[in-house]
RNA sequence: GCCCAAGUGGCGGAAUAGGUAGACGCACAGGACUUAAAAUCCUGCGAGAUUUAACCCUCGUGCCGGUUCAAGUCCGGCCUUGGGCACCA
């Protein structure tokens, strides 16, 4: 029997929007709340991906199996539109980002309407409409006014072909992704946010949340803290830079120091540098190569030496040269570093390269051959100090805490934690994002927009392309940048830039708790009520960057008395990807894209979500198999069938009421755990149950669309509806009985000397004794213990027997 | 290089607290129904030996070792694959 999915998933589509069904109310006091998020796609113009639909299928299987226990779910959804790939294709077509970004999104909610997703649309928005960007206007301004907004000079990836500037992925490689030039760095004045202040805090706050432990170990990875001791060192001839060290052991090993070409500290030391060309050539060098360069390509190698200025080891009055190295970084630490050769293996090639001096200070290792390094002998409990006067004979822990305290006592140290995470670069030269709301006076200086005038619309144009020195496209509109300075009421220039793609992500899910607000981004009472999100499901690709700048974003909020909590995100968890079906990443070029619309089609919507479901576990990368998908398609129309063999009956059928509630708390049990896949299986063995019995009842039957629904929320309505039930939708989560989920009798092994001899039948109350003789009587177990000596026989409750003997 | 995850049949994968490895599904093979096909139903399906036949006979969860009455699961050491970070001092 075929059954009709196209008119039966239309049918139910209709009645739940029409009856508001997936609506949250804010502020119910009945029930209790319960938030679910997914991450917000980016409508793209090639629609809806298979990827989409596994997560968002699982979130809503949550989602509305919670309403039926009674919870009141907010499941939101909305777009996350601004951004580069709308702007790339309007400068292509012709065409306004916004009216690109409309069509798209018509496209996007179509689809997912069409897979029957429980979305509250009431709560929809898009970044990019400007009753949402205000917020986000509106919060620049208090991160400018709280002094963590700020202008600086950084270099960014600059397309000299292009004329334009590049984020770090379309620069991968030092090539200009669109014409394949070499990429340069440039000087550039950037709003910033003091991210970096935060580091402590957003370390500290993974306490208070319950995300994933791989999803905090991306956090604490990328926050990146490693403490160590900053010393000041003195410069021949007067003047002084200080340096950074988690290895202050090997301080007597210094036989150089290295100090970054981008660093504030060569240029105040320029005037005495005897060889300024050559160093100025180095910077210059420098300059021109992007970070990539830097770092992938002649580790280590490069550098020259700053004549005329020799600097002294502070732990013992020697003299030592300081050389200009690329591998030292302007912004992190110092910007300089003191080189110990002989036990680290970068500095140990940069003195091979330079001809410096190697000297061992920590014995274990063989330093003719390569550095002996940190991670060695601090596992080698027999490494001790050599070469470093009072310290010899110390072990590296000794030695470690008392040359840092020699030199914290002498003035001269200080112990300091230093953050790989640097601060937020929150400008972009582009149109399609929000415009930051500062104006820049030549009297005042740069100013902030008054809150009421916000939100600063964009402006209508009708060239995309940035300037020739790289501006954003508004510089270019003049009567948008010509304004009044909101200080002195003179001339003002308006910031041309605007705010990343990341802006509009970090607080979207506070807008979603109150989204129809025009006096606040959210109201406190509303996130009170909702709490924080409970659960929020993402791409592992999102888990380092976008939940980290929200997460910071919402620790300021909090800072400033605006949200309830500090972390305003509970549970974090990630999902794999859906691979095409030769296992590679779909992508056009590959030709392994599936387009959902297809499936749908085909199959219907709901084989195509269980089949996500089935497909694997959902943390895992899983590989498209369009014979799995029938092999779903078989089960649903197994379902189907089913009907045909409901008789009348109010109760659940005597042999099958074991079965059932074993079922209702598997998945129950499965669905908040993840395990999607084992629903599905545990459903097809119901199913099979079901089939393998002359005749079911109406209470069995809708037990089974009850389970099922969550996944298959459309043809369970429709078979539920023809057995003359209310709809699922309305209906109560079935309850299970803990006690009739217990089986009376089970089979368990009996194994002999641990290897599997026989299976016997006991009752669940069956004692000892009692199974290990049954389990003596067996033909094959007497075989293996005849004229053996039993040591001992182990039982293991319902489980297993074990009779070792000798 | 560092950090993380994962390695189980022909394939996707199951095994919740150390207790009968391979649930469930796919593919495949044989059969039933049919004029035929599709659909459906039934049977088999890790490897190997042995056998007239059958069997809980042996081996088997990436490799080597260990702990245990018992190891896919725990411990130590490797190998491979995937992902993230990467000259971070």
């Amino acid at each position: 029997m075929e059954y009709n999915f196209l008119d039966i998933e239309k049918k139910w589509q209709k009645f739940w929007e029409d009856n508001k069904v997936f609506e949250a109310k804010n502020g119910e006091k009945d029930k209790k709340p319960y938030y679910i998020l997914v991450e917000f796609p980016y409508p793209s113009g090639v629609g809806l991906h298979v990827g989409h639909v596994r997560s968002y299928t699982a979130q809503d299987a949550i989602a509305r199996m919670k309403r039926m226990q009674g919870i009141n779910v907010l499941y939101p959804m909305g777009w996350d539109a601004f951004g580069a790939p709308a702007e790339q294709y309007a400068i292509k077509n012709h065409i306004h980002p916004k009216d690109a970004v409309t069509e798209n999104i018509k496209v996007f909610k179509e689809q997912m309407k069409k897979l029957g997703f429980s979305f509250d649309w009431s709560r929809e928005f898009s970044t990019t409409d400007p009753e949402y960007y205000k917020w986000t206007q509106w919060q620049f301004l208090q991160f400018y006014k709280h002094n963590m907004a700020y202008k600086a000079t950084v270099p960014v990836n600059w397309c000299p072909t292009c004329k334009s500037v590049l984020s770090n992925e379309d620069a991968a490689g030092g090539v200009c992704e669109r014409c394949g030039s070499q990429v340069i760095q440039k000087e550039k004045s950037q709003w910033m946010l003091r991210m970096s202040d935060y580091a402590e805090d957003l370390l500290k706050g993974l306490d208070d949340t319950n995300f994933a432990q791989k999803v905090k170990l991306g956090q604490i990875n990328w926050i990146g803290k490693s403490t160590g001791v900053e010393v000041d060192v003195d410069i021949v001839g007067g003047g002084k830079f200080s340096i950074f060290t988690t290895c202050i052991e090997t301080i007597y090993g210094i036989t150089f120091f290295v100090i970054a070409p981008d660093g504030k500290l060569i240029k105040e030391l320029m005037p005495r540098v005897e060889n300024k060309d050559e160093v100025l050539a180095y910077i210059e060098e420098t300059s021109k190569k992007s970070n990539m360069d830097r770092t992938e390509l002649n580790k280590g190698k490069t550098g020259v030496l700053v004549k005329g200025i020799k600097a002294i080891n502070p732990i013992n009055g020697q003299e030592v040269p300081i050389y200009l190295g690329d591998f030292v970084l302007g912004d992190y630490g110092t910007g300089a570093v003191m080189a110990v050769p002989a036990h680290d293996q970068r500095d140990y090639e940069y003195a091979q390269v330079h001809k410096l001096d190697i000297v061992e200070v920590i014995t274990g290792g063989n330093i003719k051959e390569k550095a002996y390094e940190k991670y060695d002998y601090l596992n080698n409990n027999e490494a001790k100090l050599v070469n470093s006067e009072e310290f010899s004979g110390m072990s590296v822990l000794e030695a470690k805490e008392a040359i840092t305290k020699m030199l914290v006592d002498k003035g001269i140290g200080r112990v300091v934690n230093n953050y790989k995470m640097r601060d937020w670069i929150f400008s972009r030269q582009r149109f399609w994002g929000e415009p930051i709301p500062m104006i820049y006076c030549e009297k005042c200086g740069w100013q902030p927009m008054k809150e009421e005038d916000l939100p600063l619309l964009l402006p209508d144009v009708a060239e995309y392309e940035p300037t020739e020195n790289g501006e954003s496209p508004l510089a270019k509109i003049t009567e948008w940048v010509n304004t009044k300075c909101p200080c002195c009421g003179g001339p003002a220039k308006r910031e041309t830039d605007t705010m990343p793609n990341w802006a509009g992500s970090s607080w979207y899910f506070l807008r979603f708790m109150d989204p129809h607000n025009t006096k606040e981004f959210a109201s406190m009472e509303a996130m009170k009520y909702w709490n924080r999100v409970d659960w929020y499901n993402g791409g592992m690709e999102h888990t380092a960057r976008h939940l980290l700048y929200a997460r910071f974003w919402v620790q300021f909020l909090y800072n400033i008395g605006l949200v309830p909590h500090k972390e305003m995100i509970w549970t974090r968890v990630s999902h794999g990807m859906v691979l095409g079906s030769n296992n590679e990443k779909m992508s056009k070029s590959k030709g392994n894209v599936i387009n959902p619309d297809d499936i749908i089609k085909e199959v219907g919507a709901d084989t195509l979500r269980v089949y996500e479901m089935f497909m694997g576990d959902y943390e895992q990368d899983a590989p498209w198999s369009t014979d799995s998908l029938r092999g779903c398609k078989r089960f649903i129309d197994k379902v189907v069938r089913l009907k045909d063999k409901v008789v009348d009956g109010k109760e659940y059928s005597k042999d099958l009421e074991n079965l059932i509630h074993k079922s209702i708390k598997k998945v129950e049990y499965d669905l908040t755990h993840m395990a999607y896949n084992t629903v599905v299986s545990t459903l097809m063995i119901l199913t099979n149950a079901y089939d393998d019995k002359e005749s079911i009842t109406k209470e069995d039957y809708h037990l089974l669309l009850t389970l099922l629904n969550p996944l298959a929320p459309h043809v369970t309505e429709e078979l539920n509806e023809q057995i003359g039930y209310q709809p699922i939708c309305y209906s109560s989560w079935p309850v299970y009985d803990e006690n009739k989920t217990v089986d009376n009798e089970k089979t368990i092994g009996v194994q002999v000397n641990g290897k599997l001899r026989a299976s016997i039948t006991v009752g669940i109350d069956e004692n000892e004794d009692s199974v290990k003789e049954k389990a003596l009587k067996e033909n094959n177990v007497i075989k293996f213990t005849e004229g053996k000596e039993i040591v001992k026989i182990i039982v293991v409750k319902g489980k297993i027997v074990n009779i070792v003997v000798k």
